[in-house]
Formats: structure tokens, C-alpha cells, sequence
RNA sequence: GGGCGCUUAGCUCAGUUGGUAGAGCGUCAGCCUUACAAGCUGAAUGUCGUAGGUUCGAUCCCUGCAGCGCCCACCA
């Protein structure tokens, strides 16, 4: 292509789809374990296999995708390490219920034909979240993919599974678990969401027993927030201390509907102030409950069944019932019976299940645990020490109060989608032992009547080794030695503790060292009127008509320039990815005006060897090499937000709007000024191109292609030069700044500022050509002048400027402030004296205003006599400028008469 | 019940050795100026949540209060 036949605008559909083919071929996102350079490895969040891309996917992997190339841009030995999720829980359901639509029942077809069916589906839909990642330009090393239920990730978790059962970390024990009656599963209690639930509390009188086991006139009343669960009740409890009881300790009372004698214990776990005070006690079925029953020696009544029915021993009246149902029957049947003394309203937390959001049941069974105080309080430490560092720092206290209150971990799941528990339990000594490869005969006494626990494994559990397990753990391979630890992990803060604090502990526990040195954290993002973005409110764009619309590199800018990092959440304004998109366009432009003055030459530049005897040269690199310093050192604080924004704006303010304005006649006029001025945008152009390619990859892309194509390098550039992800990051040292020029270049636009403005409040052209004079009260600013005169005027559209020394108005000339002095420019013959003199009201009120804040100070002597010196002076100096620009608006308004 | 965070322009948000407040969008005014009208040039708008304290000086540091949000938590 020749610079002339650049195309006017970006073709996002058609180039994305190139270009990702290009980088497919060029293999150019490939990690390889390289020694010369230093290591970067980020591992992505494994979204679920089956699950589709959606916007927290976006949010998730467009810092990991930045991070990445930047590194890689820079030099380092950079790897992104992509996958996916077996997701039990979810997937499990999802193909239980596609089943069902099948009329299919998952207990019908066996555990062997519906794994069989759960592979089909996982080979069939496993792809789509990785081609949809592929879309949004994640530069992710694919021939790395893993999958946790893959052969090597099957081998490490089962390996740390029989390490820390070796190590006698995991254990198995009866314990009130979580238990969700849909999913028919345990779950852990991080899997538990609470929520408020408006209900009641009922008040149920249980007839108190005399020594022969009579009913008495006496009755004990108990509230519950459960009356269902009644029916399995095993004692009463009261506190030892509540002198209302203290006497019925150790007597009995009648459970109605069953009609069996229960004791009255004392236990200090009771609230006197809750209720009446007496707590009934269904060991089965309630947490507190079971505690008491352990200690007391109380008995354990089924009553609820894993289905969530009543079970025979809650009686034949209410066998098979619903747990709901069998709620109104009980409430019904104890009024029947005079034995519901009141119902009272009340709201109070109740546990739902993450997944399917029913219910959750306390159940008691033999679950497998972790034990967590020993991981968690090597955890801790790291981030105490700063071997591993959290951001934003303020997540440090959850994460602690988590470490610091932990509970063992559940981590056996009764499903048969996952990695199933690799313990086996001989049939002929009754001994216990786990194995990575299926053993065929019993440590101990040689049978081989050997029997797998049939629960599977917490999908966390696998999902917790993923930062070494996809570098090959537990071999010892290059990989592992090289890019573990991982450098920087980003995650959403909503699975800090299912996922990152676990992580964290395995690695500790597993490899001795911390799995990644910088943990990212982001909040959600949510609608403009700070609403989740979910399916059922139809408030959550498609990523992929989004980047259908505006283009992937639009949406990726916008997400990462209003990111909700070290902050809480964002509100997704609807008007983001329009305002991408016109960077885009802008970018594109840019280097269109610069292409298309080309001439049909090519321009090489050296950034090492760069002509910069013109003023506004100097300047722009000097400003070049501070966006890119800005731009580095926020981006290793993992600030994409700032990072992105300080880049944007140079290049729109300081590039376009000044620098490339300014080159403008030089780009006319052609010959060795123009050369120049081609050379150092260019180089400039290029450099931005390259700041900005982390952030919008495919337009950056096709801008690196087509100045390759023209010729147009930088012989300073290291790197291979087939790709913009391939070339090298662009060196903050080689653009050196300038101070002089930044400080000529600002008192130029301070000028040309006032000067326009004088030009719209006089309503006149800002093309017209008119002389002025600058009177200076700042010397430095005199000093400054002259090299800027002649681009002050082209930019200002100022005839010709001159020195003005006296303190009056030069008669016919309107006044205008600038940093260091006051400027007056010729008065066109015909104006509306009245607009002009109430305009310029309205701008001498405002430096009123300023100047009694200023003065105010400078009157305060204790100011004067503890305020530093430099303060001082620059205040005067401030105060000086603003008395004497109202001093002269003031004049001349009065002169408008 | 505990812990954490937030409150700054109409909206979304920046703002660290404490020095008199910024951006983008929106609004208004003027420009089709030969890269871009998805653009350019300007303007207006704030008792920085509230009450105190420290200080010459507080959006910033300390304390109380109010409103909002998040996390954790077995009160039946």
C-alpha cells in the first residue's frame, strides 16, 4: 500500500479476524522458557468449560492481556497461561438438566454414562469460551490450553491430595455440613450465601414432666425459627445462669405430635434476652444443636432427608412431605393441639446455596476436610512480609480476617463430576489409604478387596494448584523452574477466598513458595444505575456485539480507562465505548495526516540521532519521554486506569492538539523543516502506537504493519519487527527532557490562549490576522518569548507581536492575561462595546475572587512568618499578575464606556 | 453483631511529604480550519457529606455524626 491509499477508516471487523490469524501464525503470544531474559508468567482465571464470554471475562482478562504484552513488549520471557474449568457444581447441573429436557433422568443412566455424556459436552462447548477469548486479543500461549480435569492436572491433584493426606492435612470426619438438596451435594461454607428472609418466630409450649414422667400443669415455651424441625427434637436448653430455669435443669418435658420425654439441659450457648430464653434442640439439623448434642449425649433424629422431604422418623403423618409443607402441617397440627402459644415476625439470615440459590439443609455426615489454621497461618505471613503483595492494600484486612477466623475446608463433594477422591478402603483390615494410580492390594494386609471412595473433590481443590499445575507440577519441569513463582495474578475480589487465599496456601504448602508475587484484585462493574449486570435484568451487554459495534480494541480501551481497580465498583456509563471507539478513529487519523504528507517518500528516523534544532521538536520528545516514564510506573502498580488515561491524554492534548497544529505549515511547506518535523512525528507516532498497543492491539497492529510496509523505521528500535507485540517497548532514556522547551512551549499556549480567548469575547474570527503586544511582569516569561514568537503567532493567528512597555493601554488595543504578563491585542473597528464590558465584568469579578483568597495569606503575618519562603514569593508574584490583569480589564472596560 | 470502604461540578470519577480543586461526559457559545464534526476553539458550574479538633493554612491528618456499599458472622 502507498501512503495515499491508507483507507479513511479502521476496518475492525475484517482486520481483527486478519490479524488474529497473523498472530496465530506468527505464534507471536508463545512463551518459551528463555534464560537470557527475565521471567513473566500470568495464568489465567479458568473460566467455567462450559460457560460463555460475558463482561466479567472482559474485566478480568483485558489487565491480564495488557500486562502481558507489556512485558513481553519489554523484553521479558512472558507467558500467559490459558484454560478452562471443569466446574463441578455448575457442570454437573448444566448437562443433569439438557437430560432432563431429553427426558433423561442422570440416576438412570449411572455414573459410567453420564461422565460419558459430560465429556461429549465438555468437547462439544469447551472451545467456545477459548475461541471468544481469542477474540478479545488475549495473547494467551494456546498451545499451553489446560483443561483441570485434563491427564497432567488429574495427576496433580490427585498428587496433592496424597501429600497432604500423607502429611495428615486432610481428614475425614462426621461434621454438620452445608448440604443442598437440589445439587444433592455438601458444599463448603464459603459456598454459602446469606441473605435476610422475612419469617417468624413461633412459640411452642412443651409440657413440663414430673419425676414419674406425668405431664404437669407446667409448660416450657420455646421459640424456633424452624417448627418443622420439632419433630426430631432430642432436649430443651437453657442458660445455666437464667434463674427463670435454673430449676428445671435436668428435668423432662413432653415433645408434642412425637409424644417422647426430652431433657432440659443447661448450656451457656443460650441467650437469656433471645426469645423466652429456652432453646429447642434438633441436633439433626442445626449447627448449635449438633455442638450441644456432642457434648451433652443427646441423641440424633433424622427428620429432613438429602432430598429435602421428611423422612420416616419425623412419622408417618408427615413422611415424604416436603420440607415446606411439612413446616405448615407442624404449625397447623401444634395449634390443633394447643401447643403454639404465639407467632411473632421475624427476619433473619438464612443459608442459600451458591449454585442454585435453594435453601441449604445443615446436614450431619462424613465429609473429607482440610485442615486450614496450618496453611493459613503460613498464608498470612507472606503478605506480613511482602513476599507477595496485594492490590489495591486495602483488601489486606479481609484477607486476614479470613486467615484468622478460617475452618477446616469440606472439599468432598457428592457428585460424580470432578476428580473423585483417590482414597481406598480395604475390605479385609478396614485400613485407609490414598494413592495417585489405583493401587491393587492393601498396604497392610495384601487384600485386594479394595474399594474408591465414590464423593469427588471440591472443584476449588483443583483449581487451587492451577499456578504450578499448568507448568507441569509435580514433575520438575523447565517451565515449573522458570516462570514459577507466577508474577502477577488478577482476579475479581468476589473469589479472594474461594480461589486466590487457596492458592496462596497450596502453593506454600505444595511448593514452598508463594504461587505469585502481585495479587490484582478488581470490583464488578455494573449498569449506569449502579445494578449488577445480570441475564434476568437484560443489563449486561454481549461482549461480542459490543465488539462488533465499536470494535474490540474500543471496548478493551474503554474497560481498562474506567476500571474499577483500588476502588470500589464501576458504574458502566453507556457512552464508554463510544468514547473508545473515537481513540481509536483518532489514533488512525493521526498518522493518516502524517502518511498522506509523506510525498511519496520514505522517512527512516533515529530516535538515538534525532534533528531536534526546532523548538516544538524538542518539546514533544521531551514530553514523549515523560508519558512513557508516567505510563511505566503506573502500570507497575498495576494502575491500568492511570496508565491508560496518561497515555490517551498526551497523545490527544499534547500530540494532536498542539504538536501536530504546530508542525502543520512546516508538513506545507515542504523541503528540509518539513523533513524534520516528519521525522520526529513519526517517531513519536510510532512510539505511541506502541504505548498504546497493550490496550488496543489490532488497530495498533495495522498501524505497525503499514508504517513497516512504507518504510518508515526507527533505527534505535530493538526486536523482531514482524509483529508490533514482537517489538520492543519503547526506551523512556532515549527522550530526554527538556525543561527550556516545556517551559517556552507552556508560555506559548498560555498566550495563544488568552489571545482566543480576547477573540471570542470580541466575537471575532480566530483566523483574523490582528497585531499585539505583550507586556511582561514576569522576566522569565520575557526570556521565553522570543524563541516562540513565531509559532505564537501562526497558532494565535496574531499579525506580528511586540513588547509592550509602558503600564498604560495602548489606545485601540484590548487587554488578555497570561502566565507572566498581559498581552493587548488591536481592536477591530467595529464592536459591541456593551457585550465586550459585560463580558469582561464577568472575568474581573472572577480574579477578584482569587486574588482575596491569595491576599488573605499574604495579609495573615503568622502565613508570612511560617509559610516557606519560595511559598511566599510565588504567592506575591501570583498576586501581583492578578492585581495588575484586573487593574487593566478594569481600565479598558471603563473605556468602552 | 464485627470489619472494611465510599461521600469532591448536572453525571462518572481523579486528586500523598497539608498551600486555596481537576479530567472525561453532559450543557452553552463559536467554528464544515485541506487527519479526524466520532472533529476543533472557548465558557459556565463546587461552602470537597456534616459537626468539631490539630495547624499560619485542611478535600487531605484526628474525633464524633449521618447516608450509601461490600465482606465476614451458628443467635434458635
Amino acid at each position: 500500500m502507498s501512503a495515499e491509499e491508507m483507507p479513511n477508516k479502521f476496518a475492525h471487523g475484517e482486520a481483527e479476524k486478519r490479524i488474529s490469524r497473523m498472530w496465530d501464525e506468527l505464534k507471536v503470544s508463545r512463551g518459551v522458557v528463555d534464560r537470557s531474559k527475565k521471567p513473566f508468567c500470568v495464568v489465567i482465571p479458568p473460566p467455567n468449560v462450559t460457560g460463555i464470554l460475558h463482561m466479567g471475562h472482559v474485566l478480568d482478562n483485558v489487565p491480564q492481556d495488557v500486562m502481558t504484552r507489556w512485558h513481553r513488549m519489554r523484553g521479558f520471557a512472558a507467558v500467559w497461561i490459558p484454560g478452562t474449568d471443569h466446574a463441578g457444581i455448575a457442570t454437573q447441573n448444566v448437562v443433569k438438566r439438557a437430560l432432563e429436557k431429553e427426558g433423561i433422568k442422570m440416576r438412570d443412566l449411572g455414573r459410567e454414562e453420564f461422565l460419558k455424556r459430560v465429556w461429549e459436552f465438555k468437547e462439544k462447548h469447551g472451545s467456545i469460551i477459548i475461541e471468544q477469548l481469542k477474540r478479545l486479543g488475549c495473547s494467551c500461549d494456546w498451545d499451553r490450553e489446560r483443561f483441570t480435569m485434563d491427564e497432567g492436572l488429574m495427576k496433580a491433584v490427585l498428587t496433592a491430595f496424597v501429600q497432604l493426606f500423607d502429611k495428615g492435612l486432610i481428614y475425614r470426619g462426621k461434621r454438620m455440613v452445608n448440604w443442598c438438596t437440589v445439587c444433592m451435594t455438601a458444599l463448603a461454607d464459603d459456598e454459602v450465601e446469606h441473605s435476610t428472609h422475612g419469617s417468624h418466630l413461633w412459640h411452642l409450649r412443651y409440657p413440663l414432666l414430673d419425676a414419674q414422667g406425668n405431664v404437669t400443669n407446667d409448660v416450657l415455651i420455646v421459640a424456633t425459627t424452624r417448627p418443622e424441625t420439632m419433630l426430631g427434637d432430642t432436649g430443651v436448653a437453657v442458660h445455666p445462669d437464667d434463674p427463670r430455669y435454673t430449676s428445671i435443669v435436668g428435668r423432662k418435658v413432653l415433645l408434642p405430635i412425637q409424644n417422647r420425654a426430652i431433657p432440659v439441659i443447661a448450656d451457656d450457648f443460650v441467650d437469656p434476652k433471645f426469645g423466652t430464653g429456652v432453646v429447642k434442640l434438633t441436633p439433626a439439623h442445626d449447627p448449635n444443636d449438633y455442638q450441644a448434642s456432642l457434648k451433652h449425649g443427646l441423641a440424633l433424629e433424622v427428620v429432613i432427608g438429602d432430598d429435602g422431604k421428611m423422612t420416616e422418623a419425623a412419622g408417618a403423618a408427615y413422611a415424604g412431605l416436603d420440607r415446606n409443607q411439612a413446616r405448615k402441617k407442624v404449625v397447623a397440627d401444634l395449634e390443633a393441639l394447643g401447643a403454639m402459644e404465639k407467632i411473632e415476625k421475624h427476619s433473619h439470615a438464612v443459608g442459600e446455596c451458591y449454585r442454585c440459590k435453594s435453601v441449604l439443609e445443615p446436614k450431619v455426615s462424613d465429609q473429607w476436610f482440610v485442615k486450614m489454621r496450618p496453611l493459613a497461618e503460613k498464608a498470612k505471613q507472606v503478605v506480613v512480609d511482602g513476599s507477595l503483595t496485594i492490590v489495591p492494600e486495602s483488601e489486606k484486612h479481609d484477607y486476614f480476617h479470613w486467615m484468622d477466623t478460617i475452618q477446616d475446608w469440606c472439599i468432598s463433594r457428592q457428585l460424580w463430576w470432578g476428580h473423585r477422591i483417590p482414597v481406598y478402603y480395604c475390605d479385609g483390615c478396614g485400613h485407609t489409604m490414598a494413592k495417585v494410580s489405583t493401587p491393587s492390594a492393601c498396604d497392610k494386609c495384601q487384600s485386594a478387596n479394595l474399594r474408591q471412595d465414590e464423593d469427588v473433590l471440591d472443584t476449588w481443590f483443583s483449581s487451587q494448584l492451577w499456578p504450578f499445575s499448568t507448568l507441569g507440577w509435580p514433575d520438575k519441569t523447565d517451565e515449573l523452574d522458570f516462570w514459577y513463582p507466577n508474577n502477577w495474578l488478577m482476579s475479581g475480589r468476589d473469589i479472594l477466598f474461594f480461589w486466590d487465599a487457596r492458592m496462596i496456601m497450596s502453593g506454600l504448602e505444595l511448593l514452598g513458595k508463594v504461587p505469585f508475587h502481585t495479587l490484582a484484585l478488581h470490583g464488578l462493574v455494573r449498569d449506569s444505575q449502579g445494578r449488577k449486570l445480570s441475564k434476568s435484568l437484560g443489563n449486561s451487554p454481549d461482549p461480542l456485539n459490543l465488539f462488533d459495534e465499536f470494535g474490540t480494541d474500543a471496548v478493551r480501551v474503554a474497560i481498562a480507562m474506567n476500571y474499577p481497580m483500588g476502588r470500589q465498583d464501576t458504574k458502566l456509563q453507556d457512552d464508554i465505548f463510544k468514547l473508545g471507539q473515537a481513540l481509536v478513529i483518532k489514533l488512525w487519523n493521526s498518522t493518516r495526516l502524517l502518511l498522506t504528507n509523506l510525498g511519496g517518500e520514505s522517512v527512516a528516523s533515529n530516535s538515538e540521532a534525532l534533528d531536534l534544532s526546532t523548538l516544538e521538536d524538542r518539546w514533544i520528545i521531551s514530553r514523549l519521554g515523560e508519558v512513557i516514564r508516567t505510563h511505566d510506573d503506573y502500570l507497575a502498580k498495576s494502575d491500568i486506569v492511570h496508565a491508560s488515561t496518561a497515555v490517551r491524554s498526551f497523545f490527544w492534548d499534547d500530540y494532536c492538539d498542539w504538536y501536530l497544529e504546530i508542525i502543520k505549515p512546516r508538513l506545507w511547506a515542504g523541503g528540509e523543516s518539513k523533513r524534520k518535523a516528519l521525522e520526529v512525528a513519526l517517531v513519536c507516532q510510532r512510539v505511541i502506537v506502541k504505548l498504546l498497543h497493550p490496550y488496543m492491539p489490532f488497530v495498533t497492529e495495522e498501524l505497525w504493519q503499514t508504517l513497516q510496509k512504507l518504510g518508515i523505521t526507527d533505527a534505535a528500535e530493538k526486536g523482531d519487527s514482524r509483529s508490533i507485540a514482537l517489538s520492543s517497548w519503547p526506551a523512556q532514556d532515549l527522550y530526554k527532557k527538556d525543561e527550556a522547551a516545556e517551559a517556552q512551549i507552556g508560555l506559548m499556549s498560555s498566550i495563544v490562549r488568552g489571545v482566543r480567548d480576547a477573540k471570542q469575547t470580541l466575537n471575532i474570527s480566530l483566523k483574523a490576522a490582528l497585531p499585539a503586544k505583550l507586556f511582561f511582569i514576569n522576566e522569565a516569561a520575557r526570556g521565553n518569548f522570543e524563541p516562540v514568537r513565531g509559532v505564537a503567532q501562526t497558532i494565535g493567528g496574531i499579525s506580528e507581536f511586540s513588547e509592550h512597555t509602558e503600564q498604560s493601554i495602548p489606545t485601540g488595543f484590548v487587554p488578555f492575561k497570561f502566565d507572566g504578563g498581559i498581552g493587548y491585542m488591536a481592536l477591530p473597528e467595529d464592536i459591541d462595546a456593551k457585550d465586550i464590558a459585560t463580558k469582561l465584568l464577568a472575568r474581573i469579578e472572577k480574579l477578584q475572587k482569587t486574588l482575596v483568597g491569595i491576599e488573605r495569606n499574604l495579609n495573615n503575618k503568622e502565613f508570612v512568618a511560617n509559610a516557606p519562603a519560595e511559598l511566599v514569593e510565588e504567592t506575591k508574584g501570583k498576586a501581583r499578575e492578578i492585581q495588575e490583569s484586573i487593574a487593566k480589564l478594569e481600565d479598558f472596560r471603563k473605556s468602552l464606556g
